[in-house]
DNA sequence: CTTGCTAAGTAAGCGATACTAACTTTGAGT
DNA sequence: ACTCAAAGTTAGTATCGCTTACTTAGCAAG
């Protein structure tokens, strides 16, 4: 366990609204995105149930705290995979992919809570912006593989159908879809393909 | 309404099993996939809040019966979408996406269920039979598209790729993530070059 | 140092839920 | 006509989300 800062086991711990970050997220992942409750979150932070209410207004504002903190990561984890790559490489698109696909891999509950959360609660701005600063990801690389402006609406379309084809397989995979099939499907293989399918020249 | 059975408003009505099924499909739709309960179905067939354990064991045997009804109800759609088009044109591939697509659109919530139970209730085997119907629906048509049997693994990958993406871009509409973009994504031209990227030989 | 204010905790309680247990009604078969 | 099981019922438990009212702790001003 890496730094838990956990400074005051006093009334005021100080601590708590990051606390109960880390223990939804563990409940996600343990017991599946609706396996958590408020209060047992705040029973593993060591809290009263009616403590978390004074850092989030209900549960769904908790959850999207939990939601944002995972897409800050995931951002991040595209772009250090891409960063490895030459730009506009076909290469870089594939890992911005393979990072996506890492992270849902890694760590399912909080990513099928990432795009279930849409529903209620419609428009949080915030998370917005994450999810924009995410897919500016995506359409940087591809618009520099295409050796366009990032702001070409044809880059914005090769990113979109990117975006498809990784977010599906990544649902799939996690879902066990691909259990189904006797054949495995290979990440990196399927995400060249898609990648020179939607931004290569023609054959040339 | 379309012929309610409703035979026998006594104690047994005796279609109680399929009209709590029909509550919850109306519920999910209009409060969302977790935006219902046991006991709010259970009011809305007019019974007892214990009845509907007559019929299913649990909370998600009742949610696997939805979801196992909506795989039929899918399949189906997209069966017939690939009947209105020639055998092994890249429409009649496009069109199967298309009902996916729709099917996604018009009923968000249970599509949003169907993928979301995998975790926990690891394998109904139904289930698991159902989703394979749907696929295989896809592989077939992919088979004829490439000219080859519907065991080759060729066949299989590329329906498998098809399917990510469909699947893709479908939760990205549901999820309202096309709104970020300023510019709308077509489904026909979509499909319709997915397809082409993955089955047609290259260029003629 | 004391005084007070406010952020952050607690305990207690409400209404709703998932599910169980024990009882009752109904209808179908012999 | 009798039995018995299927399919309802009521009543009850434990948990959860959330609110209310109270308490504690720390900080800033006089």
């Amino acid at each position: 366990m890496p730094s838990e800062p956990k400074l005051k086991p006093g009334y005021h711990h100080g601590d708590l609204r990051a606390q109960l970050i880390s223990a939804v997220r563990d409940l996600v992942e343990t017991h599946g995105p609706d396996g958590f409750s408020v209060a047992e979150a705040a029973r593993r932070a060591g809290v009263s149930s009616a403590a978390p209410y004074k850092h989030f207004k209900d549960r769904p504002e908790l959850l999207r705290a939990v939601v944002g903190e995972a897409m800050v990561r995931l951002q991040s984890d595209m772009a250090t995979a891409a960063s490895r790559y030459p730009v506009a490489s076909l290469e870089s698109v594939a890992a911005i992919g393979q990072a996506y696909v890492d992270f849902a891999r890694a760590q399912p509950g909080i990513f099928r809570l990432m795009f279930s959360l849409t529903e209620g609660h419609e428009d949080a701005p915030d998370l917005l912006d994450k999810g924009q600063a995410c897919f500016s990801v995506v359409i940087r690389a591809a618009a520099a593989c295409l050796g366009r402006p990032i702001d070409a609406p044809e880059a914005l379309h090769c990113a979109y159908i990117l975006w498809a084809s990784v977010h599906g397989h990544s649902f799939l995979t996690i879902d066990r879809k691909t259990n189904v099939l006797s054949a495995t499907i290979d990440d990196w293989q399927f995400l060249m393909a898609v990648s020179r399918a939607v931004l290569a020249r023609p054959t040339l």
